[in-house]
DNA sequence: GTGTCCTGTGTGC
DNA sequence: GTCAGACCCATTCGG
DNA sequence: CCGAATGGGTCTGACGCACACAGGACAC
């Protein structure tokens, strides 16, 4: 027994040092098959079988009893466990606390484990406590996982991988979470895995020794490369078996292929996906190659995550009154994943610490320097939803420029770092910023470190006007230096999060004060947002069209006062609407057009047309000129419904018609052509010129068409012929009509 | 070797 | 960016 | 009073356009 209780305080006591000792102990065994879902609320079934692995772990550093029943282990375990409870006492307190709350919660979870009997031990990829964590093991869960669509049950499942990882093998946590979130690090170091269809198919191609092509037609009846390279793989023979992969190495390997670059880089990033390919078994093979492909698709993301590791550790009752101290530990968690979306803060405090408490607020805190999911607004079908939802409180309504989100850090070294929404370093793209925000803070603040919130937008540097979203795109976005800038912008700030401390939990009225207090708007490139605070929700309109006149995209609409109007990171909250123009009668840009081409559906719209060609009608040519292609909108019943039209009564035909306008453009290049056969209502947010549509094109650009910006099916129009579609002129007054 | 064009990939919205 | 679908959870409804 | 129905909120993954950048292919 003795021993036994050093094993287990030295599990909860041992840090996650970057080398984890080897254990001495003999260690525990991790299983690859550790997923069975967890059914207790939906089906009582019992079986011999369905041991978690938490209980085989626990098994291991708690003498064996005759596992027999899920409840014997449980009680065995609970016993032992209880046991060290009290030796526990004697260390510290907090320890005592977490390791009674898993007693109990783990002990709970066990005894409600009814789980089915899993059939999959085909993997059978087992390891000792110290050593890697198989790769296979992550790959058999995410099979798990994406055969089941519950929430509850997807965590239950991560939570058990975690549970057992951080048992057996802590270090490989880190690498673990990356590869289940398919990232390579966090957002701001920029890297990226540089690989998609293209390559992957290629690398595929030499691996199975088929040709690019086959193996393209392949896809587009599969629908998924990772199923692709998963049967290719089934059906070859393998000659020596390369040793096994794990998980530390296969992130090493993902990193490695996102670093190589410059001459033959291409060469390099098959050659070591064909090798990782080569090595891969079963799961694994489709794992890796939606993972090359950055779609994982098994219904997991960030927030899932949080949810999992949340779960993975015990919460303790915090005693003493702080903040978060009261929280669920999955809303602790998201609340300090938002404000520090650092993966690796957050596992080295959960791994240090080995709870979830509200110490993990202070681990991953507002910093400048790491920039925080912004908050977003939540999009309304109209000023009616807004007044409906902001009745009492008073509001403010905010002009939504049609830019870059930015969040610009001030950090104490003096240093300016521009963030976009998704955490991605843009401060080589905006030199001019950066020199332009060296005197925008007030006398006395100089040295004061700050977060602000803006939207950069495109202007005119002769006028001031804002310009279309579409200029601000051209600019350069690597390594540019002031005097190469081609587009001026402006900054439009309009929250401040942190000024010296973090403000996001202080209401908008106060931030927003905090930031014209301490700010000083410097005309034309930094100026606060243009916004209008208002009790009466009739003055709204004229102010959307105000806003819309002055080439914006409509308006965001806030709290000011209150909870509610704290800075919610990551949230698309209530606390924020957006009302955009397009959603407003009058200002709806709603367009009739003929779809003349489909392209297959991927993922979970395998075989049915995920998207289709549409064109309008020109009637002096007598011709068909693309528009844009469209994929949303579309119900389920609709795309099978459109997917058997098409394919009935040769409307599929065998190539491009004559009359059929098409640029030429690979990327558009559909997989059948169709019949002119319907017409569609459509609706967008702008029109754009086009360099791959052929709408209207000379009209408004020598050699561009005009396409559409979001658009979005709405609904066939029975009561139109093709030749009834709208214009290529309708649709070039409709560019030229945009503000 | 150098310049130009094309393609794939990753960003922004 | 838009959108639909699935799930979860709280609330309301109906027997 | 309790289970069923309902509705709002959340999460995920389908799909859109335009652009810049990096590397490869090709011509000279």
């Amino acid at each position: 027994m003795t021993k036994v209780q050093a094993t287990i305080s030295s599990f909860w006591s041992k840090g996650s040092e970057k080398k984890a000792k080897p254990r001495t102990d003999g260690g525990g065994e991790g299983v690859a098959d550790a997923t069975e879902p967890k059914r207790a609320r939906k089906e009582n079934v019992q079986s011999s079988n369905s041991v978690e692995v938490m209980d085989r772990e626990a098994d291991v550093k708690v003498p064996k009893t005759d596992a027999g029943t899920v409840q014997d282990d449980a009680e065995a375990k609970k016993v032992e466990v209880e046991k060290e409870t009290t030796t526990e006492e004697r260390a510290t307190k907090k320890k005592a606390v977490a390791v009674r709350k898993l007693t109990s919660e783990t002990g709970e979870k066990s005894k409600n484990a009814e789980a089915e009997t899993s059939t999959d031990k085909a993997s059978g990829a087992t390891w000792k406590a110290g050593q890697p964590v198989p790769y296979q093991f992550l790959a058999v869960g995410f099979g798990k996982v994406e055969s089941i669509t519950g929430r509850l049950e997807i965590t239950d499942i991560l939570r058990r991988m975690f549970q057992t990882i951080v048992e057996t093998t802590p270090e490989d946590l880190l690498p673990a979470v990356y590869i289940c979130v398919n990232k390579l690090g966090a957002p701001q170091e920029g890297l990226e895995i540089g690989v998609g269809e293209g390559i992957l198919i290629k690398a595929l191609s030499h691996t199975c020794g088929k040709s690019v092509n086959a193996l393209k037609d392949e896809f587009r009846k599969v629908g998924d490369l990772g199923d692709l390279a998963a049967s290719m793989k089934a059906s070859q023979r393998t000659v020596f078996k390369p040793a096994p992969l794990t998980v530390r190495s296969v992130f090493k390997e993902f990193k490695a292929i996102a670093k190589s670059s410059g001459r033959s880089a291409m060469d390099e990033k098959r050659a070591r996906i064909q090798k990782l390919l080569v090595a891969s078994e079963g799961a694994e093979t489709k794992y890796l190659a939606r993972a090359f492909q950055g779609k994982l698709r098994i219904h997991i993301a960030d927030k899932s995550i949080l949810a999992a590791l949340a779960e993975s550790f015990p919460r303790p009752e915090e005693t003493v009154e702080r903040v978060g101290s009261d929280m669920s530990a999955a809303s602790l968690l998201t609340h300090a994943y938002n404000q520090h979306p650092v993966w690796d803060t957050m596992l080295n405090y959960l791994l240090n610490n080995r709870v979830v408490d509200s110490g993990i607020l202070d681990a991953c805190k507002l910093t400048t320097g790491v920039p925080i999911s912004p908050m977003l607004a939540k999009p309304t079908k109209g000023i009616d939803e807004v007044v409906e939802k902001f009745s009492d409180q008073p509001f403010t309504c905010e002009y939504k420029y049609d830019g870059e989100r930015a969040q610009i850090h001030h950090l104490a070294d003096g240093s300016i770092q521009i963030y976009s929404r998704n955490a991605e370093n843009q401060s080589e793209k905006y030199p001019d910023v950066k020199l332009a925000m060296k005197d925008v803070l007030g006398p006395d603040y100089s040295n004061s470190e700050y977060i602000l919130d803006a939207e950069v937008v495109a202007i005119n540097p002769q006028t001031n006007h804002i310009l279309p979203f579409q200029s601000l795109q051209t600019r350069a976005r690597r390594d540019v230096s002031v005097a190469e800038v081609k587009v001026a912008v402006c900054v439009f700030a309009f929250d401040l999060l942190y000024f010296d401390k973090p403000l996001i939990h202080d209401p908008l009225k106060q931030r927003r004060e905090k930031l014209r207090a301490c700010f000083v708007e410097k005309e034309p490139v930094f100026t606060f947002a243009k916004g209008c605070d208002m009790n009466d929700p009739g003055e709204i309109t004229d102010y959307l069209h105000e806003s819309v006149k002055g080439g914006c995209e409509g308006l965001m609409v806030k709290q000011l006062l209150g909870p509610a109007a704290t800075y919610e990171p990551a949230n698309r909250s209530q606390n924020w609407l957006k009302v955009k123009k397009d959603y407003l009668e009058g200002l709806t840009d709603s367009l009739d057009l003929v779809p003349i081409a489909g392209y297959y559906g991927k993922g979970k719209r395998t075989g049915v047309f995920g998207a289709f060609l549409l064109a309008c009608y020109n009637p002096e040519s007598e011709q068909y000129e693309t528009t844009c292609k469209i994929g949303t909108g579309f119900s389920e019943a609709q795309l099978t419904e459109f997917s058997e039209f098409y394919n009935e009564k040769d409307r599929i035909i065998g190539g491009r018609k004559s009359y059929y306008v098409f640029s030429g453009s690979t990327s558009l290049e559909p997989d059948v052509w169709f019949e002119e056969s319907q017409v569609w209502e459509v609706r967008c947010a702008d029109l754009t010129v086009s360099p791959a549509h052929t709408a209207a094109i000379g009209s408004v650009d020598p050699e561009k068409g005009i396409s559409l910006r979001f658009p979005r099916f709405l609904r066939i129009r029975p009561d139109r012929e093709p030749q009834n579609a709208s214009s290529s002129e309708q649709i070039m007054e409709m560019y030229l009509a945009q503000p």
